[in-house]
This record gives structure tokens, sequence and C-alpha cells, in this order.
DNA sequence: TGGCAATACTG
DNA sequence: CAGTAT
DNA sequence: GCCA
């Protein structure tokens, strides 16, 4: 049976949600049972807590309308909530995009001779209308759509892609790498988090509190380092709800009651917001060891163990390593190139890299589909590496395929050295993904870069293809929620949460739900379809 | 106090 | 089997 | 680190 997680019931709370930290009251006056069930649903599963009452925990107060409103509520309690007042639309909207959107389109006026109309700012608004998801403004008063309606013209407008032919295999899927790429194009600045029209909301969330989350991600990096990923894991967390917070957090207290956020952070909030440092960190910045091994890690088959061993050898600098006998082949080659690797590759570039492994692989196998993934296809200016997921429409020429094209790959040296070729479907019946790293050239240059090749049969290719395109923040979330309906998601499937009785990894036997392209896993999970460059979360 | 994803390759 | 990587 |  299943060990403990997942209970159908009560969808565990997404403490990433979209929601979290929102304590809400529901006002159900004039509310359809059937939609106020849905909502209630929603909220908890995306982070908030649900309040029975106007207690003083609550954030936001939700209610149709204002006659609603007022109805339901004494107005003098009202007056005395300082919390957020919103029509239930803010909630639809929100849902529908996919993120908090701005709530100024959605406000209600507590003051009982305001009117039933939100706030409107002319400025605002205009500003709010633009970057909303479905052009069209949700206005407030009368809400039209339900939940439904607005989830299917949300997809309509995106999903044609899908409707695509071609043996139907996902393909457009491959598409989308290109539409991306000859689209409104990502500024280059950077490759941090660019580019997504999300992202560019007036009032989206950014930087409050950048102070310690700056901080807590120095921390991620640290704890990694040293083999510590559950304490690493913890702090990564937090971010995720420190982030989502819509105010400047001043005092601990203010974090006291948030999911992920214990003791200890509390504490070290409260020094950050006090002292705007963390002494903790810069202990670890200036301990010599730390920073040693921190280094030592950062080359490719060197993690915490090994990074330790070298420092306790003596070893203070990447080049006392390179004289030490005990490096693995992998080793040797992650030092050799350790500034290679480290060198981003220009979207352009991967660009030609992609069409060049896609000419090389048709000519091995014709139909089967290449695809660049990673932050390439999400968009970004420049990548650290290349993620290529290949499968065949057809549903069996993948099968060893992965070896006559590296073969080939290496012969016209775009591939240089290996670092791992694993195949198990060469000629097997299987569902095994085939897997290559290695590092790679550009045409013409000696630049190495790192690349990873995934074969999978068709079948699950939409799980690999989200999987490897990201990213994690992404990827997380849709693992969470498949959780909290009873699955469990992967990059080889998306399967029934039957613990105990064998649903490993593919093993035989347990088959992933068919689910043919990322848009059908979306939707299966009820998770608002994003584009490839809009899952930079 | 134990779990926090799970799995495949290397040496 | 420990360590590493995705 | 947090949480059950």
């Amino acid at each position: 049976m299943a060990p403990k997680r997942t209970k159908n019931k009560a969808p565990s709370a997404d403490p990433q949600g979209m929601f979290a930290g929102m304590v809400v009251f529901l006002i159900e006056n004039s509310v359809q049972s059937r939609r106020l069930q849905i909502w209630k649903q929603k909220l908890e599963q995306m982070g908030a807590k649900i309040e029975t009452h106007l207690s003083k925990k609550v954030s936001h107060v939700f209610a149709m309308s204002s006659d609603a409103l007022f109805h339901h509520v004494d107005k003098d309690q009202l007056a005395r909530f300082k919390g957020h007042v919103l029509l239930y639309q803010w909630l639809e909207d929100s849902l529908a995009a996919g993120e908090k959107v701005s709530e100024h389109l959605y406000i209600l006026k507590v003051d009982p001779e305001g009117e039933d109309v939100p706030d409107k700012n002319p400025k605002l608004e205009a500003a709010n209308r633009n970057s909303s998801i479905h052009g069209e403004q949700s206005h407030c008063k009368r809400i039209k759509s339900s939940p439904e309606e607005i989830k299917h013209t949300n997809e309509e407008s995106k999903g044609d892609i899908e409707t695509n032919t071609a043996s139907g295999l996902s393909n457009n899927e491959p598409n989308s790498p290109s539409s991306v790429t000859s689209g409104p194009e990502i500024p280059s600045t950077l490759d941090k988090d660019v580019g997504t029209p999300t992202s560019s909301l007036p009032y989206s969330p950014p930087d409050l509190n950048k102070d310690i989350t700056e901080i807590f991600g120095k921390l991620i990096n640290i704890y990694r380092a040293l083999g510590d990923d559950r304490r690493s894991f913890s702090y990564y967390k937090a971010i995720a709800v420190v982030e989502k917070l819509p105010f400047k957090i001043e005092s601990a207290d203010q974090v006291k009651n948030l999911p992920g956020i214990g003791k200890s952070l509390q504490d070290h909030i409260q020094e950050i917001v006090t002292t705007g440092k963390l002494s903790k960190l810069e202990h670890f910045e200036t301990d010599e060891k730390v920073r040693t091994i921190s280094l030592f890690g950062e080359v490719w088959g060197i993690g915490p163990a090994t990074a330790l061993k070298f420092y306790e050898k003596g070893h203070r600098a990447l080049d006392d390593l390179k004289s030490d006998n005990s490096l693995t082949n992998v080793q040797k080659l992650g030092l050799k190139y350790f500034d290679d690797i480290k060198t981003r590759i220009p979207r352009n570039e991967v660009q030609e890299m992609e069409s060049l492994l896609q000419k090389v692989a048709e000519d091995i196998v014709s139909g089967v589909v290449v695809v660049c993934g990673g932050s390439y296809r999400r968009g970004k200016a420049s990548c650290g590496d290349l993620d290529i997921i290949i499968t065949h429409p057809d549903g069996k020429s993948h099968k060893g395929f992965l070896q006559k094209y590296v073969k080939r790959l290496k012969e016209m040296k775009l591939l240089r050295e290996d670092l791992i070729f694993s195949t198990h479907s060469e000629e097997g019946t299987d569902q095994g993904v085939d897997t290559y790293f290695g590092l790679c050239t550009y045409p013409g240059r000696e630049l190495r870069h790192r690349i990873d090749f995934k074969v999978y049969p068709r079948d699950i290719y939409a799980f690999g293809l989200i999987a490897w395109t990201g990213n994690d923040v992404l990827n997380r979330r849709l693992r969470l929620l498949a959780e909290s309906k009873g699955y469990r998601l992967d990059d080889t499937g998306l399967f029934p949460a039957t613990h105990g009785s064998g649903s490993k990894r593919g093993a035989r036997g347990t088959t992933s739900l068919k689910l043919e392209t990322e848009k059908e896993v979306f939707d299966f999970l009820g998770f608002p379809w994003l584009e490839t460059y809009e899952r930079n979360l």
C-alpha cells in the first residue's frame, strides 16, 4: 500500500502554490455551491488557508459583489478589517492565468457608500489589461465564465498546436522551439528571467525581500556543496514562499506562520531584516574549507565526498587536483574543460546545433524527432548546456538509434568526449530511456560544451519533454500536483500512486497513463497551460 | 525521529 | 557499494 | 532546514 503521502481526499496543499500564505474568508452568499466547492479546493490546493470566520488572521475576503458582502458581514467589523477584500473574479482570473493577477481591478470598497465597482485607476487598469493573459479584461460585477469556461477558452487560443497531425506525434511540440526562436525574441539581457509575458505584469512580485532570498540562495549552494541536500532544499522552499509575499518583511512575526519557515529560518530572517546580513553566511563565505569544497564541487564528476577528500589531502586549488592520480576519467575531463563547460552558449549557436543534430538524426532514421530542451526551449538567450530529447513517431524506431547517432556524431567531431553512455532499449522490448552525456563542440571550434541526449519511446515522450524542458520549479509543481491527485509523475510517465505494489519507475506492468502531448499532461493535472517560454518560473 | 524522488552509471 | 548526476 |  501507499506508504504515506497522497490521500485522495483532501489534496495536500502545495506549499509553493500560487496562493501560499493567504488566509481567506469566503462569503458564500449568492455563490453557486458547485463553484464555491471548486474555489475552496483550488485555494487549499494551492496553499491558501480557509478560515470559517473573519478572524484576525484573515488576509483576504472574497465576495461575489458588494451586496453580498454587506449582507453577510457586519459593516463595522469590515471597517476594522485590514486585509484585502476582493471579488471572486480575481480567483477565477488568477486560476486561469496560472498566477496571482493584480488585485487592483477586483478590490471591493469596504466603505458602504462605495459601489460595487472595483477601484478604477485608469493607469493601472490599462497596464493590467495589457499584461493579462487573455487580453480581454476581466471585469467584475458580472461573473460570466465558470472556471471550466475560462479554462477552455484559454486553452483554445493556444491549444491549436496540438491539434496537429503527423502521425499523431506530439509533434508540433518540436515546432514550438522554433516558434519561440522566431517569435518575439528574448531580450538578450542576461539569461535570468526574461521574456515571460507573465513576469512583466505591472505589479509582479519581484524583489521585495530580495535581500533575504539572495542570502538564502547562497546558502542553498553552500549546503549543496557540503552534501546537505535536505537542508539546502529547505532554503530553496523558503525562497519560493518568501518571494510570493506581496510585502516587504520587516519582522519575523510576519513570517512565523508561513509554510516552510520554522524557528531557524525565522531567526535568520529576523537577523537579515535588522542587520542586513547573516552572520552564518559571512562565516561560510570566509571559511577556506567551505570555499575550497564548493570550488572542487563545481568540477563535473566531483561531488561533496570527493571534494572533501581532496581538501583533506591538502589540495586548495584546481591546479592541485590535476596532479592527483586518484582522479577518475570523467573528473579529468571535468577538470580539463572546467572553464569550457562553464562557458555559456549563445542561443543562436544552440539553434544551429539543434538543426544540425536534427539533420544528422534524420539521416540515420527517417522521421526521428530531435528537440533541444532545457533553457533553450524555454527561450533563454544563452544556455549552460544542451539537452537533446529524441523520439520517433512510429513508436519503435527509437530503439538502437542512440548508438548509431553517437557514433556518427563522433565521426563528424561534434561529439568529442564521453561522460556517460547508457543504453538499454537497444533491442530490448522496452520502455527504457537511452541516455548519453558527453562533451561537444560547435562546428569548427574546440570549446567544449556539455550535451545530453535522452531517447524516449514515443508513448512517454511528452513526459520526457516536460521534464527536460523544465524548469525545475515547474517540474516540482507538476509533481506535487500529480501527487495531490493520487499520481506519481516523472520523466517517464504519470502513474497511479499505487505505491508499494510495484509501481517502480517504468517497471513493466505499471504503464504510464497515455498522454500524448505536453498539453494533455497539463490538462490532465489541471495545470494552466504554459508555452515553453513561459516556463521560467 | 525519520523522511524529504528516484534511478542509472562509474570505479 | 559509495559517489555522482539528472 | 521543515514537518508530521
